[in-house]
Parts: C-alpha cells; structure tokens; sequence
DNA sequence: ATTATCTATAGATCTATAGATAATGC
DNA sequence: ATTATCTATAGATCTATAGATAATGC
C-alpha cells in the first residue's frame, strides 16, 4: 500500500493536474473529492493526508492551471515572430480553446466562481491575472508604461469575455461570431 | 395552507426573483433547494409543485435576471441624452456592480457557468446576450450593420470580461484599475 | 518506526417524492 | 372537489475522519 516518498509527491501532483482538469471542465462544485480521486487513481481516504481540504486543492488547483496557461501563453509568443498580440489572440480565440475547457484557460472556466470564495483563491486568480498582463505588456506597444497598462487589461478584458460568452451562448452560428470579432479587433489594434 | 391561485403566481414568482439573486451570489450549485424556499418564506416540499426541477429553475431564474438587465441598461440609455456608450460602460464598470453580485449583470455572474448545463439553460443565454447586443446595436455607430455588429460584440466582451476579471482578483487596487481602463477605452471609441 | 494509502463510516446536506392538511373555487 | 402548501422522509451524495494495512526508510 504505501509507496516511496518520491512517488507520493508524484501522485499529489498527479492529483492537482486532474483537478486543474475537472474544476476547468465541470466548476468546482461539479465534481466531489471521492470522484477526483478516483479519476486520479487513488482511494477517497488518501486525499486528506495529501491536502488539508478541498478547497485547498481548489486553491492549487487553479494556480497550477493559471501557471500552465501563462507557460503555453510564452511558447505561442516565442513561436511567432511578428505580430504577436494578434497571434495570441487567434490562438486564445480559437474553436479548440472554446471547445476544450478542461485545458483552456481558467480565468474564462472559473474567474466567475472565484469571488464566491475566499482570499486565499482570489489572490491564485489576482497572481494568474498579473501574470498574464505581463506577458502582455512585453508585446504591446504604447507611448508610455500607464498607458501601455491600460491596453493590455482591455486586450484581457476583451478575450476573456468573448470566450467566456462564446462558450455560454450554445449556438455555433453566434459563438463563432463573437469568437472572431474579438480577435479581429485585437489584431487591428496590434497594427 | 393553500392559497388563491393568484397568491400562488406571486408567490412562483418571487421564489423566481430570489432564486435570480441567489444563483448570482453563490452559483448555481452554491444554494440548495431547501433554503431557497426558506429565504422566499416557502417550505422546501412546495417546491416541486411550483417548478419541474431545480434545473428548471435555473432556467428561469437565468432569464428573469438577464431580462432585468436588459431592462436596466434601457432605463439607463433612455435617461442619458448624449454618450450613451460611454454612459452604459461607466454604469457597467462602476464600483457599485461590482459589489453587488446578486442584482447585477447575469452574464458576468453565471455566464462562466452555463456552459456546464444543458442546451434551455444556455438558450437562455443566448436569448439574454442578444437582447444586449440588440441594445447596444441602437447606439454604436458604424458604416455598416455588420461592422456595427463586430463592435457591439466587442463593447460587450470587454465589459463582461473586465467585470469579471474585476471580481475575481480580490484586490482593491487592481480591481479599480481594471474597471478604469475597460471604461475608458469603451468612452474613447464611442467619440 | 514511520507513513502513504486503504477500507469503512460518521454526520451533514441535497434533490425529489409521498401523503396530510386546509383554504379556495366551482 | 380541487389544489397550494405543509411535514416527513427516502435515497443519494458530499466532506472529513478513524483506524487498519503494508511498504518504505532509518
């Protein structure tokens, strides 16, 4: 039954990357800890020596998602070589990230939900958040750095609400306007 | 015990109302039956008689807040005489929406949640995101009706998504900042 | 000896239903 | 007679804990 030190710290990680997974895919009260644990591979009891509570794993759960959405952010970024913003926005606005939730963004699967909790997970999202409007700020170009500021939390603003509405809306015809419409206005400011 | 059927109507709807609050606040999995009926002065087993399913209620409640709404920002735009967007987006973005979750914008409180529920619940969505953009339509400037749409659908993203980026970082500074920029950036193309 | 994981369960809560009750509306 | 609402409860599910088990690590 037990198993090595190292192989315990896998499994808690392993548990964390399902749960990133699940709570982007059915929210966080969408799926309790027995079932968590189950699609992670482990037995219910496990979970509370690996975590004090769910919502501890709420909380790093989300941060793990919003590290890995910043690190795929980066890669985007360092593949294009021009027009970057417009890059990322095609590549944030696209039919794959609508479509696959448990792998997308979580600012758009769970910013939402955030502030019907506590501070511990707020301050995940306000650290996911900066992190994002820094890579922003790396690409964006602006007379001054308030200024530049203010663009990238708009360019934010924007692509998280045409994909929080492009998933809500339950029509293709309409999803894939809204979808398009936010990255071409991006890509025409990114001129 | 009973009462008229015209008592009963009222009383259908205001569990509706409270029920339009409440998922606001804490989500559509944040309040059970049970005490839903408690808050509109109803026992829990009366439920059943008024609605099908919790489900059905969700359904309901989604589109009486998002029909209120719609209600609001016409009330606003028919008290502002000119810079009617720039009005809508300082109305949007205040302080005060975003404090106050249960009577605000459905889109921004329960928008990220639709899309984990069934197709009358995100119908519900698209009716209520439609009506907004149909609103939107009647004071957004552009040469033609489909550039006027691309822009409403813009206008809307950045407000829903700067809300709920707002909300979920737990952070007052940023939070007011947030607000600032989408509302600024909207009032400057409205001009 | 320590500890990661397991089985089993406590206790709370959730949706939904059954059947009783009492006031309405024919 | 009908029916809106009530009390009570079934049955499922949820978070968290207790105690057993067996493999690791000193």
């Amino acid at each position: 039954m037990r198993v090595s030190r190292e192989q315990a710290d896998k499994n808690r990680e392993h548990v964390i990357d399902v749960a990133s997974r699940l709570f982007r895919e059915r929210g966080f009260e969408g799926i309790g800890v027995a079932d968590l644990m189950k699609e992670a591979g482990l037995t219910h009891g496990g979970f509370y020596g690996q975590f004090k509570s769910k919502e501890d794993l709420k909380i790093q759960a989300s941060r793990r998602a919003l590290s890995r959405n910043k690190d795929r952010w980066a890669k985007v970024l360092a593949e294009t070589p021009s027009e970057k913003l417009s890059a990322l926005a095609r590549f944030y606005l696209s039919d794959a990230h609508r479509d696959r939730r448990g792998e997308g963004c979580a600012l758009a699967a769970l910013g939402g939900d955030a502030p019907r909790y506590g501070p511990e997970l707020q301050a995940a999202f306000k650290d996911g958040i900066e992190g994002y409007l820094e890579l922003l700020d790396g690409i964006m170009s602006a007379s001054s750095g308030e200024k530049r500021r203010d663009k990238t939390i708009v360019a934010l603003s924007t692509m998280v609400g045409a994909l929080v509405l492009s998933r809500a809306v339950g029509d293709e015809a309409l999803s894939q306007k809204i979808l398009s419409a936010a990255a071409d206005e991006i890509a025409a400011k990114s001129e």
